[in-house]
RNA sequence: GCCUUGGUGGCUUAGUGGUAGAGCACUUGCUUGGUAAGCAAGAGGUCGCGAGUUCAACUCUCGCCCGAGGCUCCA
């Protein structure tokens, strides 16, 4: 007689015979089975065809959401170290977390170079086909110390845990919490992506170990399908779309400094325009400051004792300056020329300033990280209580930007650092104000504990890029320190000057080099025609029709549209694919019909055509799509 | 800075211990062609830089510079 068991679903109670499989369950609940990739019931996990024989909850593992990637990716990763291991039995495993798009397992004592990686796959590949179930047990501290005796990283992990549970696939045994996939033959495909140094406990101080990324799916079909994406994303690159589309450049003469081409000027200049009216409408006025400026300066501002190492100096007759990593210490000098009272606060100050750091060689990428960039800077100075109102309208001014050009973003909130200035109960007072700002907007936000900037913390914006990297661009930091170093006051009601006004830094670019980078990726290249660098390009199917184009690029000239006559002598195909290539918004086709009835012919980006259209007509559509910054 | 990896005409790339090919782009000529590459010819490279090994180095070794992917850092 079979024995009868309780199964527990979204708080509902199922009565099923022991030994039903997942499958069966699954198909009476109407669940769907094709994605589920193991069943857990109570504390086991289970592949879904294996008889269920005790009661309890039902969860599901799928790769289609975050906990399940999660689970399957950490459960790749010991597939990993075992293959490892096994090749290389004098490797030390560390950690092996699932990240984002994947996992990485980093090694002790394991030098390996990308040539290795099909010998490493195979043997991972046969972990695979061995179908070794994942088996967990709990041990004890002094069992755990005897067990990992060997690997003095799996030591001081132990010594930091109370409950220890160690999961073992094959002969391979490793410290872990789990949960795991029931077995290695859940997975189906699996391979590595890179590899690279890292440090234990990110720390540089400390052993640098071997860093392996890999990838799994539970289907071959998800592999192919993230291969694709990659390849996509790879075409999107803004450092090949610049050189390509001509837009900027990077030469040995200046290491990670931009060289702006005509082109790249276009989405520069654009961008300035744009943020210049938001700005006036926001209640800012600008102001600039020099690049270069004394060493006393920066002792005063904290730069010289905290930031030296990302700074340029130079020396002018005997003195020494610096090369300004940040435009707050010049902005504030514009601050206490002259004596302010609380009637002008708050006082938005915003400058477009050419910002210097010397950045570590390894870390620079394009335009999203260079030595030498425009910062969208402002400070706003305020009364205590204007704060919050002032961080609320700069996230709302920075939300309006983002949404202009459809990014996506998350923010973070970054608390005290291990190196920061001024009071603890300042910096409480800071934090809790943002955080604050934030809760009213309704705004989620993740707290990055330590990561703040040694005057203040700050809330920062970060767009992703088209490979999946996020880049922090907005950024909104509360500062007591500065005004208390310069000794800022404002003249208050009470007719004293015993008074400090807070002073906020932000940015919403962050960047114009980085924002620009994102935004190439972020539209492939083509950018919305309000700050395309080839807006109009008229194509012409003979030679003899020049003269037409250029009346007609007269009419497009004076009406600020930036537009271009191919007159090359190539066939009309050629000329349109260059277009394409140079991601050119219309083209105008003129021929023999356009010319004959005073009309030229549309085609845009898309590949769909228009024919027949009055110029004039033609010039309206652009406003109009220039003026609403459509995308 | 650290780990991995690369550097061949403007760009993409083939290749060898006996000093280099291709495609695109460029110039010229022919072609005047209706929607993603018309035909032909020509010009263009001390094979990243420096040192070493060798009769001989673009090729092997070392150092440096620069690029790529990470780590750390950061707008």
């Amino acid at each position: 007689m079979a024995k009868k068991i309780s199964i527990k679903y979204n708080g509902k109670s199922h009565s099923f015979s022991a030994g039903v499989s997942a499958l069966d369950v699954m198909e009476k609940l109407k669940l769907d089975k094709k994605s589920v990739l193991a069943v857990q019931v109570g504390t086991e996990t289970l592949e879904t065809t294996k008889p269920i024989l005790n009661s309890g909850e039902l969860m599901l593992l799928t790769f289609n959401d975050a906990l399940g990637k999660e689970i399957f990716w950490h459960s790749s990763a010991h597939v990993l170290a075992d293959a490892i291991v096994r090749l290389y039995p004098n490797a030390k495993p560390t950690i092996g977390p699932p990240i984002e798009e994947g996992f990485y397992y980093d090694f002790d004592n394991l030098k390996i170079s990308n040539e290795d990686f099909p010998k490493i796959e195979k043997e991972m590949k046969k972990i695979i086909h061995e179908n070794n179930k994942f088996l967990r047990a709990e041990i004890k501290k002094a069992e755990a110390k005897k067990l990992f005796k060997n690997n003095k990283f799996k030591l001081e992990m132990v010594e930091d845990l109370d409950d220890i549970s160690t999961y073992t696939t094959g002969k391979f045994v490793d410290l872990c919490r789990g949960p795991h996939i029931p077995s290695t033959k859940v997975i189906h495909a699996i391979k590595l992506t890179k590899l690279s140094g890292a440090y234990w406990r990110a720390d540089a101080k400390k052993a640098q170990l071997t860093r392996i990324y890999g990838i799994a799916f539970p289907t071959k079909e998800l592999l192919t399908e993230y291969n694709v994406r990659i390849v996509e994303a790879e075409r999107r690159d803004h450092r090949k779309l610049g050189a390509k589309m001509d837009l900027f450049s990077f030469q040995d003469e200046g290491p990670g400094f931009v060289f702006w081409h005509a082109k790249g000027m276009i989405i520069y200049n654009s961008l300035m325009e744009f943020w210049r009216e938001e700005h006036r409408l926001a209640g800012y006025e600008m102001v600039m400051t020099p690049i270069i400026l004394k060493k006393e300066l920066w002792l005063k501002s904290g730069h010289w004792d905290h930031y030296k190492e990302n700074m340029y100096f130079t020396k002018i007759d005997n003195d020494d300056y610096a090369i300004k990593p940040m435009n707050c210490p010049g902005g504030i000098l514009i601050y206490k020329n002259s004596k302010h009272s609380y009637r002008e606060f708050p006082l938005r100050w915003a400058e477009v300033g050419l910002d210097h750091r010397h950045e570590m060689s390894g870390v620079l990428h394009g335009l999203m990280r260079v030595r030498s960039f425009w910062q969208d800077d402002a400070h706003i100075y305020c009364l205590p209580e204007q704060m919050e109102d002032e961080i609320i309208k700069v996230v709302e001014l920075t939300d309006k930007i983002y949404k202009a050009f459809g990014f996506e973003y998350h923010i973070e909130l970054s608390t005290r650092p291990e190196k920061f200035m001024g009071k603890k109960e300042d910096w409480d007072l800071a934090e809790a104000t943002l955080a604050g700002a934030l809760k009213k907007l309704k705004k989620k936000f993740v707290v990055n504990h330590g990561d703040g900037a040694f005057y203040g913390p700050k809330i920062d914006f970060h767009i992703r890029d088209s490979l999946g990297r996020t880049w922090q661009c907005a950024t909104v930091q509360l500062d007591f320190q500065m005004p208390e170093k310069f000794d800022l006051t404002y003249m208050g009601d009470d007719g004293t000057e015993n008074h400090r006004p807070a002073m906020i830094h932000r940015t919403v670019f962050g960047s114009f080099e980085r924002f620009i980078g994102i935004l190439i990726e972020h539209f492939a290249g083509k950018l919305p025609l309000w700050c395309a660098p080839n807006q109009v390009r008229i194509l012409t199917i003979a030679e003899k029709f020049n003269d037409y184009a250029y009346k007609v690029r007269q009419q497009l000239f004076d009406a600020h549209i930036r537009v271009e006559v191919d007159e090359s002598g190539n066939t009309i195909g050629k000329k349109i694919r260059e277009a394409q290539l140079d991601k050119v918004n219309y083209m105008l086709v003129i021929g023999e019909k356009e010319v004959d009835s005073n009309t030229i012919a549309i085609r845009d980006r898309t590949g769909k055509q228009k024919f027949g259209v009055k110029t004039s007509t033609f010039v309206k559509k652009l406003n109009k799509e220039i003026k609403e910054k459509e995308f």
